[in-house]
DNA sequence: ATGACTCATTACATGAGA
């Protein structure tokens, strides 16, 4: 069994590379971030012709989670249990489309997009400090209700946990993604029991999951590590490979990230 | 070549992303 995750950066306007994606990989199950489209106007039948079942979550042109599998799907959860709003000025606080959660062959698929954070000085980065704390706490709530329960917290998670992780430091040194606080917010997740899966089957330095479109950073590989996949022990047991499908970023019309693949005996 | 941002929007400039 194959699950995937990947912050598509517009559904829409990657479409037909989604559904081709899909295919020559044989994923059976998809974890979508960034989809950028309201759930009217989500194309639930291309995926139905191409057999998989869909979830989604998405209000307007921002954020937007999905899954897509073809190994069933059930007892969708549209948001965390404790996942913080966020008020966007003038507007009243809203839980945004960042967190679906989906059943599937037994399996407990999170998509997770965490709040970028915008700058440390940035109300949104308390919004991602507080988005990254209460996954911890609820993740550690489903652990102890059931230890052997198969649960997979995968997706963009906004943050580099290492230094090798960014191409960079000194460039993100007072930025986003590597500052302790938001580091932090991801050892948490190991705290409460969950092993990061990519790490640990790929643990070599500089394997980036997105380039910004921006300056040749592709080309170049000055790229970020901030896809990832924290798998109850339980699941981690059972993931024998992890592949960083970096071939996708190639091409005009690909995202800025690349799906990154769990293989699962 | 993997190539000098890209996406969506009561769009023709702006906000957001990372």
């Amino acid at each position: 069994m194959r699950i995937a995750t990947w912050n598509v950066n517009s559904l829409r306007a990657r479409l037909d590379r989604t559904l081709d994606y899909l295919r020559r990989h044989q994923i059976d199950v998809l974890a979508l971030q960034e989809t950028k489209v309201a759930d009217a106007a989500f194309p639930d039948e291309a995926f139905a012709a191409a057999g998989y079942q869909v979830a989604h979550r998405g209000f307007d042109q921002w954020n937007g989670v999905a899954v897509i599998s073809r190994v069933g799907l059930e007892g969708v959860q549209t948001a965390l249990p404790h996942q913080p709003a966020f008020a966007k000025p003038g507007q009243e606080p809203r839980v945004e489309a960042r967190a679906l959660g989906v059943s599937c062959d037994g399996i407990t698929v999170w998509s997770l997009y965490v709040p970028h954070g915008r700058a440390q000085a940035d109300p949104h980065m308390a919004y991602k400090l507080a988005f990254l704390d209460t996954l911890a706490v609820d993740a550690a709530t489903w652990l102890a209700a059931d230890p052997s329960a198969q649960i997979a917290l995968v997706g963009d998670f906004n943050v580099a946990p290492l230094d090798t992780d960014v191409w960079d430091p000194a460039v993100f040194k007072d930025l986003t993604h590597t500052s302790p606080a938001e580091r932090a917010g991801l050892t948490a997740l190991a705290t409460a029991g969950f092993r990061e899966v990519t790490r640990e089957h790929l643990p070599g330095e500089h394997l980036y999951t997105q380039w910004d479109y921006q300056k040749l950073r592709f080309p170049k590989n000055q790229g970020m590590r901030i896809d990832f996949a924290f798998c109850s022990p339980a699941l981690a047991d059972r993931v024998t490979g992890v592949e960083m499908v970096r071939d996708e970023r190639k091409g005009s019309g690909a995202s800025d990230h690349v799906p990154v693949e769990l293989i699962i005996e």
